[in-house]
DNA sequence: ATGACAATCAGAGATTGA
């Protein structure tokens, strides 16, 4: 089975280059970010007549996750626990239900510029709360993973040039320790157990010739857990999507699971 | 020091993103 992670910063204006990216991907599971959506406006049926079930938690103009696949989802939930007034949507549970149940957290991350103030607060509290999730996963020994926009940068080689990022929210030591923390609980970083090179990112911005210059960002990740870990293949980055017609900032990014 | 790009909502330009 396939699972992607895929950013597409919008669905209305990039529902043409999902559409012809999951089948030439042969993907089964996508998860999406930044849907920028209401669940009511999301358009479902094209997505059904490829064969995905459709699962949303959007909102208005911003944020916003979904889940489409072919296998079937259960026990669908929505936000991130741990604080009640948080109304952003970044976070939706579903148990994909293949030869090994595998619980799928799809998350979106905040981005916390700038540093300091109070964006920069809600994403370290976020990461507090996403690890306090974690935890309570890992107690149940289920398979699981954890995908998404990440918006953190773990490693120096992991940005093009490190040294303009040094002073942002998503590769300050503060973010990395708080992602590190997460990790050490005994996740797998799937890209970084597949491939040690430099050079591999999932996100270029759209200023500045970014994309011409490989001048990129790796942020989206997928930690497994270690029962998860176990049924791990090959795991890729779609880098060729930033090179298509009105593309997103990020590219997917896919494992293979044995589930 | 600033803007550069893109998407959204709205119907111009502010806001957000990374």
């Amino acid at each position: 089975m396939r699972i992607a992670s895929f950013n597409i910063n919008g669905i209305k204006a990039r529902i043409e280059r999902v559409l012809e990216w999951l089948p030439e991907s042969n993907i089964d599971v996508a998860l999406l970010q930044e849907i920028k959506s209401p669940d009511e406006a999301f358009p479902q049926e094209p997505f059904q007549d490829l064969g995905y079930s459709v699962q949303t938690h959007g909102q208005k103009s911003f944020n916003g996750v979904a889940i489409l696949s072919k296998l079937p989802l259960e026990d669908v939930t929505r936000g991130l626990p741990g604080d009640d007034s948080d109304d952003q949507a970044r976070w939706i549970e579903a148990t994909v239900m293949g030869d090994h149940p595998i619980r799928v957290c799809n998350l979106y991350l905040p981005n916390g510029n700038p540093v300091p103030g109070p964006k920069y607060d809600y994403k370290l509290n976020w990461m507090a709360r996403m690890q306090t999730r974690a935890e309570t996963l890992l107690k149940s020994e289920e398979p699981f993973l954890m995908a998404g926009d990440f918006n953190t940068i773990p490693q120096a080689e992991d940005a093009h040039n490190p040294d303009k990022w040094r002073e942002d929210a998503l590769f300050l030591p503060q973010t990395r320790a708080a992602y590190q923390r997460i990790l050490n609980l005994g996740f797998t970083e799937a890209f970084r157990s597949r491939n040690s090179a430099p050079l591999n990112y999932t996100f270029w911005d759209f200023q500045r010739g970014a994309w011409n210059r490989n001048d990129g960002i790796r942020i989206d990740h997928f930690l497994l857990s270690p029962e998860c870990a176990d049924l791990l293949g090959d795991c890729q980055i779609d880098r060729q999507m930033r090179g298509r017609e009105k593309p997103s900032d990020h590219v997917p990014i896919w494992i293979d699971l044995a589930a």
